[in-house]
DNA sequence: GGCATTTAGGCAACACTCCTTACTAGGATG
DNA sequence: CATCCTAGTAAGGAGTGTTGCCTAAATGCC
């Protein structure tokens, strides 16, 4: 049953979500301006007020009401009511955010790495991050969300590598390095997957409920937003696109990793994109040819992405997308279907998308503080 | 804001939906009955079941029941509370029916239609069917959901041509046609989408929230399943795969439809495909080579499916999909990512996804009637 | 300076919902 | 015929939110 059963304590929580709601929105309030924001009556207001600070949620600023009429009492979040941890986890270093319910920051930290450094520095800088943090915020770290330049498993949030792809990261499972340092639920996503909400939350693909996000850097990545929302597929693996088939170079089917090998355009020795010689070979005069072979190569796997998720617009980010822009839209026209081919626009993405679910997940945690639980009475 | 204003017809509203949900599952029950299955207090069974009589949603059925105790009146949905549309919009035919808030069929009917009978004749037969079917239930049609053998418009629910893909029905806009007889929304979507939705609620993908419907029959057609719910895309063509580049004859890159043209399996002037021609070269006992060529292109398809939506599994449906499982789960196994292949299984899928759908919009419209509204009165 | 105005907040009465705790009704069971 | 069992009812209570009126205190106008 998805509905809940009906109890008088529920309309009391819910009196109770959109006063704390409120005042995520708003900083302080006094009660008569939380009854004239919510439409709920005063007195409700009031006991609501009573009950939230008795708990520790709500404080009394101190700060009164100036101008005409009765004095009246600001109230806001209690300072201790937590925060959220947020960590972009990249080959070139970890940076990390304490941010509260306002969406303010709170406290700040980086840590670069070499490109090498390997998995056991990665994850120790990972828990200094997060153990510097967790010591810099009063009322500790409530829930954290954590971008990773790897795929993630959606199940346990580790990352994962798959074949003929670049590890860019490497083995490293931040649910349980993060544990000790975060009082509730970690979320792991992977760095496209946080660009795309991004865009979606202020950028380019703002208030678009179905797109696709290509990345195009030293590894190849898509999200895809269906409804709204970022779909992760079955093991968190929707949008690894380095084994779709597109056309590669003499319209050879070829999945699309090889592209870049038939170019020569790979680091020595690795699967990764080799992005300064993509560039060079791309920006170059003569080099009309690999430019061209490029756009064909992405345009098809636009193509698939246009076949199965029927995007309203596709977004080109990473370090080479955004320049293909040009040349990509204009193979596309040429195709029986196509859609509007945009550059990304936000910048650091994948902190900015990661930001905002962690500031939405811990509103969330401080407003079923006082919901009500949902497991039935047992029937009599 | 997403929470409710706290009301208490809020907690009543909540109360008689259980109530009415209940006996949406149970056909009839008792004032106590109904109280044990809810968890709720008798007495506000009781009341809640007064107001639902008045209101003329239910009725005393005039049983009582048998046995120790005392003896209680059995309460049922009224006999007029309404029916739901399901129509099945095919090249071969139109087929109808209409269900009660049980899922029970209450009335069927059917006309065949030849195979170029127009898209007037068509219309012609859909607005007969649905005034057949409305004419033969109390209560009248509160709500339609309809399966087409075609690429449906999300927004307006008509019916589209895609190039290069044949036009199976043709022409036709089901909203329109059906209004006069519906009540009530109407809900219209492609026949691929409703055979995953039935492959979802009791087939090969019960209980998985992710997967992939490949419908290989004359046309081409994909369902994309993420996080339990059928993807539709901006425009409703998600799954549209006749131009997903894969690869045809000699490892060529090319558009899937045309791989077919490629081995002469159209249709003569006809972008469909000629299904009977497609059973000979696959069965021949000669003909190795096009039935590996078309496991190849359907295996491109699939790979383009598993990057973009990560599926944990993919069904093969369509009159030669299910022939084409193991030629095709054999040439995935060699790839980089695989998942099962497995054949559809539900018989008459269309109508069987679509009628589970109706069953739930009619009790959603049905409930929706004692629901409070949800727009909060202007803040004072 | 005096006084009407304005506004936050408190208080009391009311309406309403659900629950608990009895209690009643009336056929089955022995 | 006494007892048991169960559906339904009645009464009372606890807990919501709302309305309307009141007070307190500062502002602004005359």
């Amino acid at each position: 049953m998805d509905t809940a059963k009906p109890r008088l304590a529920l309309l009391r929580s819910m009196t109770d979500e959109h006063v704390l709601r409120t005042l995520m929105r708003r900083e302080r309030a006094t009660r008569a301006e939380i009854a004239a924001a919510t439409g709920i009556s005063k007195p409700t207001i009031s006991d609501s007020v009573r009950r939230l600070t008795e708990s520790g949620l709500l404080v009394d600023t101190g700060e009164r009401t100036t101008g005409r009429g009765r004095i009246g009492s600001y109230y806001s979040l209690a300072t201790d009511i937590g925060a959220a941890l947020v960590v972009e986890i990249a080959p070139h270093g970890v940076a990390g955010e304490a941010v509260d319910a306002f969406g303010a920051v709170l406290a700040r930290t980086s840590t670069p790495l070499d490109r090498d450094a390997g998995e056991a520095r990665t994850a120790q800088v990972l828990a200094e991050v997060a153990g510097t943090l967790a010591g810099q915020v009063t009322g500790g770290l409530r829930t954290a969300v954590v971008s990773a330049a790897d795929p993630v498993d959606r199940r346990t949030g580790a990352l994962v590598h798959l074949p003929d792809a670049p590890f860019l990261v490497g083995e490293l499972a931040p649910v349980p390095l993060l544990a000790p340092h975060v009082d509730g639920p970690v979320l792991v996503d992977n760095d496209v997957n946080w660009a795309a909400r991004a865009e979606m939350a202020g950028g380019r693909a703002t208030g678009v409920r179905d797109f696709v996000y290509l990345h195009l850097g030293e590894g190849l990545g898509c999200a895809v937003v269906s409804d709204g929302e970022v779909r992760r597929g079955h093991g968190g693996l929707a949008g690894e696109i380095a084994h779709l088939y597109t056309a590669g170079p003499g319209g050879r089917a070829m999945p699309f990793t090889e592209v870049f090998a038939g170019l020569g355009l790979r680091r020595p020795s690795s699967t990764a994109i080799d992005v300064a010689a993509l560039r060079t070979a791309v920006t170059g005069a003569a080099a009309a040819s690999p430019r061209a072979v490029l756009a064909t190569a992405v345009c098809g796997a636009l193509l698939a992405a246009i076949s199965l998720v029927d995007p309203e617009i596709a977004v080109l980010g990473g370090d080479w997308g955004p320049d293909l822009v040009p040349d990509v839209a204009a193979r596309l026209a040429g195709e029986a279907r196509h859609v509007p081919v945009v550059a990304a626009r936000v910048t650091d993405p994948h902190l900015t998308g990661a930001r905002a679910t962690a500031v939405e997940r811990l509103r969330a945690a401080i407003v079923a503080t006082t919901a009500v639980s949902a497991t039935a009475t047992p029937a009599r």
